[in-house]
RNA sequence: GUCCCCGUGGCACAACUGGAUAGCGCGGCUCCCUCCUAAGGAGCAGGUUAGAGGUUCGAACCCUCUCGGGGACGCCA
C-alpha cells in the first residue's frame, strides 16, 4: 500500500484527543499532528513541579546493570587517554540512573600480573638508590617521578630494612637493552627481588606501590566527579581460586586442550578467530583467564546486564570473552562492550605530541587544572564515543562564547540574574497562576518545544549510550533561550506577561541544570 | 595479508537508526548595547554527504566495488 493511502487510512481510524487541533497528511506520507493552542505551554508547570525529576523515567526499572569503566592498570597516574572513558562512563551511569536502571559502577584493579611486579621492582630499585646503592636503572622499568616518591616513603619510614647489596640484586641477570633483552633483564630482577626480600617483604613493597597508586587514581577520578561503588581486585579473584575454577569449568566441558605445555581454550568453536591460551607453559594463568573468571563473577553476583567500556584497541578481546561466556553457558548477549576511541589533543591548531613509548602522556590532572572540570567533562562527551575526536585545548580553555560549555552555562547564569532582578524590583513570581497563553511569540514557542522533548532525549541518550545527544540538546536549548532573551524583555509592565515569561525562563533554567548535572557539569548562578 | 571502524561546506561535528528543503559551532563578510550579563543576538556566503553502481515510493544511513584515513591481529597486561 502506498504510504499516502496508508496515512489516510490511519487518519480515518484515529480517535480524537482533546490535545489535538488537527491532523494532516503531508509530503510522501507523513502524518502531522497539530497540538491544540496552549497545550505545550503546560510543560512549564510540569517542569516547575517536577524540578530535578523532570527528564527522569522508569524505562530501566528492574534492570540491574554493572558498569565497568576506566580500569587502567595502577602503574601510574591517569592520563588524558583515560579521561574520555572516565567522563563517558560517569555520564552514562548518570543517564542510566536517571532512566530508572539500577547501576553499580566498578573499577577493575589489575593488581596481579607482571606489570605490577615491574612496578614493585621499580620502586624497590629507586629505594636502593636512595639507600646509597649504585643502581643501573632498567630501561623497561617505570621511570615516573611518582616512583621516586613511593621509594622515598619506603626509605623514610623503614630506613635500611629493605636494603640489599646491589651486586646481589644484579647477580645472574640477563643484560639490559640495547645489547641485551630488556624483558629478560627485568624479569630476572623481579625474581631476584622476590628471592632476596622474601615473600613477606616483597609483598610489602608491592602493596605499598599498589595502594599508593590506586589511591592516586581514586583521587584523580574523584576530583573529576567520577565516583565508583566498587573497586574490584584482580588478585582477590586469583586468591579465591576463581581463576582456577574458571579454567576447570572450561576443562570439564571439554573446551580446553593442551599444546606445547600450555592450556588452550578452544574459542574458535564459539566464533573467535583463533584459540587462546589460558595457562602458560610456566604454569601462570593469563590475563585472559582472569577476565573469564571476572566476567563469570559479575554474572554470579546477580547482574542482569553488564556494560564494559573499553579502549578501542581492545576490540580484539570482545570475541574471546564472549566465547568463554558462551562456552560456560552464561548469557554472552548481556555483556555489552562499548568501545571508546582515543582523543587527540590539539593546541592552537597543532596536535599535542603523545606517545606510549616515551611516556609523554599528558596527565588527566594537568588537563583538569588547565581547562577546568566542566570543560573537560563536557568536551569529552561532546562527540560520539566510538569515533575519534579532536580535543581542542585552546577552545576548552577559552572563557568566551566560542566555548560551548560557557555558552550553555551562561544561559543558566543569565536566568539566575533575571531572578535576582525580580527580587530587587520586588516582583513576585506566582508559579501557580501562570497565564501560559501569553507565551505566544515564535521564540517562546521554540523554547517550549525544546523543553518538551527533554525526557525523550534523555531516554534516547541512555538507551543508545550516547551522551552527546544531551550535549547537543543543551546547546540547542541555550541557543533558543539566548535568541528569545535578546528579542524580548522578560521583566515588563504587564504583570501577567511578566509572570509567564519569568516562569518560562525558570523552567528553562531547571532543564539546563538537569541536563548539565547529567553531564557532570556545574550550573553556575553567576559568570 | 585477514578482520573491524570511519570518510558530511575551509576546520571540527550533528542528523531522533530509511523520511520532508542535510543542521550547529568555529573561521570569513554585514549589522545590533541610553535595554533583565555583548561569555549574547540578527543576517550573508559556503554541500553532487570521498567516488561509481545497486536495493525502493524515498538513501548521508542498507548491499557491492574503488580510493583515502585509523585500529586490531602475542604463551603482553
Amino acid at each position: 500500500m502506498p504510504p499516502r493511502e496508508l496515512a489516510q487510512l490511519l487518519l480515518e481510524n484515529m480517535e480524537k484527543a482533546d490535545w489535538l487541533e488537527r491532523v494532516e497528511i503531508a509530503g510522501p506520507g507523513f502524518v502531522n499532528f497539530f497540538l491544540r493552542a496552549g497545550y505545550n505551554q503546560s510543560v512549564v508547570e510540569q517542569i516547575l513541579q517536577l524540578q530535578e525529576q523532570y527528564g527522569c523515567s522508569e524505562i530501566g526499572r528492574g534492570q540491574k546493570i554493572l558498569l565497568e569503566f576506566v580500569s587502567a592498570n595502577p602503574t601510574g597516574p591517569l592520563h588524558v587517554g583515560h579521561g574520555r572513558g572516565a567522563a563517558y562512563g560517569a555520564t552514562l551511569a548518570n543517564l542510566l540512573k536517571a532512566t530508572g536502571h539500577d547501576v553499580q559502577c566498578e573499577y577493575y584493579v589489575n593488581d596481579a600480573g607482571r606489570q605490577m611486579d615491574i612496578l614493585a621492582t621499580s620502586v624497590w630499585l629507586r629505594y636502593l638508590d636512595l639507600a646509597g646503592e649504585k643502581i643501573q636503572f632498567p630501561s623497561n622499568a617505570y621511570k615516573g617521578d611518582y616512583i621516586w616518591d613511593i621509594a622515598a616513603t619506603l626509605h623514610r619510614e623503614h630506613g635500611e630494612d629493605y636494603r640489599i647489596d646491589a651486586a646481589q640484586v644484579f647477580a645472574n641477570v640477563h643484560a639490559d637493552a640495547p645489547n641485551g633483552d630488556k624483558e629478560k633483564h627485568i624479569d630476572d630482577l623481579i625474581d631476584n627481588a622476590k628471592q632476596l626480600l622474601g615473600s613477606e617483604k616483597y609483598r610489602f613493597v608491592f602493596d605499598l606501590a599498589l595502594n599508593t597508586l590506586v589511591d592516586v587514581i581514586r583521587k584523580d577520578l574523584s576530583a573529576f566527579v567520577v565516583e565508583y561503588d566498587v573497586w574490584f581486585s584482580e588478585r582477590q579473584l586469583t586468591e579465591q581460586g576463581l581463576v582456577e575454577q574458571a579454567i576447570e569449568r572450561l576443562q570439564q566441558n571439554g573446551h580446553v586442550y593442551e599444546q606445547d605445555g600450555a592450556l588452550w581454550f578452544r574459542s574458535t568453536a564459539f566464533g573467535d578467530e583463533k584459540d587462546r591460551v589460558v595457562q602458560r607453559d610456566n604454569g601462570q594463568t593469563t590475563y585472559f583467564a582472569s577476565d573469564i573468571a571476572y566476567h563469570m563473577n559479575k554474572f554470579d553476583r546477580g547482574f542482569d546486564h553488564l556494560i564494559n567500556i573499553w579502549g578501542a584497541d581492545h576490540h580484539g578481546y570482545i570475541a574471546r570473552v564472549k566465547a568463554a561466556l558462551t562456552a560456560l553457558k552464561y548469557p554472552a548477549d548481556e555483556l555489552e562492550i562499548l568501545l571508546v576511541q582515543f582523543a587527540n589533543l590539539y593546541e592552537n591548531g597543532e596536535q599535542v605530541a603523545m606517545s606510549t613509548r616515551s611516556g609523554e602522556f599528558v596527565p588527566l590532572r594537568t588537563l583538569r587544572e588547565d581547562v577546568g572540570n566542566d570543560a573537560a567533562r563536557f568536551f569529552y562527551v561532546m562527540r560520539r564515543a566510538d569515533q575519534h575526536m579532536d580535543f581542542d585545548l585552546s577552545l576548552a580553555r577559552a572563557q568566551s562564547s566560542d566555548n560551548p560549555v560557557y555558552y550553555v552555562q551562561y544561559a543558566h547564569a543569565r536566568i539566575c540574574s533575571v531572578e535576582r532582578q525580580c527580587v530587587e524590583q520586588s516582583i513576585s513570581i506566582d508559579l501557580d497562576g501562570i497565564d501560559l497563553q501569553k507565551l505566544d511569540n515564535k521564540h517562546e514557542q521554540a523554547v517550549l518545544k525544546q523543553l518538551m522533548v527533554f525526557p525523550e532525549r534523555v531516554n534516547r541518550s541512555a538507551q543508545r549510550r550516547e551522551p552527546h545527544i544531551i550535549i547537543n540538546y543543551l546547546r540547542e536549548l541555550a541557543q533558543h533561550f539566548h535568541s528569545w532573551y535578546n528579542a524580548h524583555k522578560f521583566i515588563v509592565d504587564d504583570p501577567a506577561l511578566c509572570n509567564a515569561r519569568v516562569a518560562l525562563a525558570l523552567a528553562t533554567r531547571q532543564v539546563l541544570k538537569n541536563g548539565l548535572t547529567l553531564m557532570g557539569v556545574s550550573a553556575p548562578e553567576k559568570m
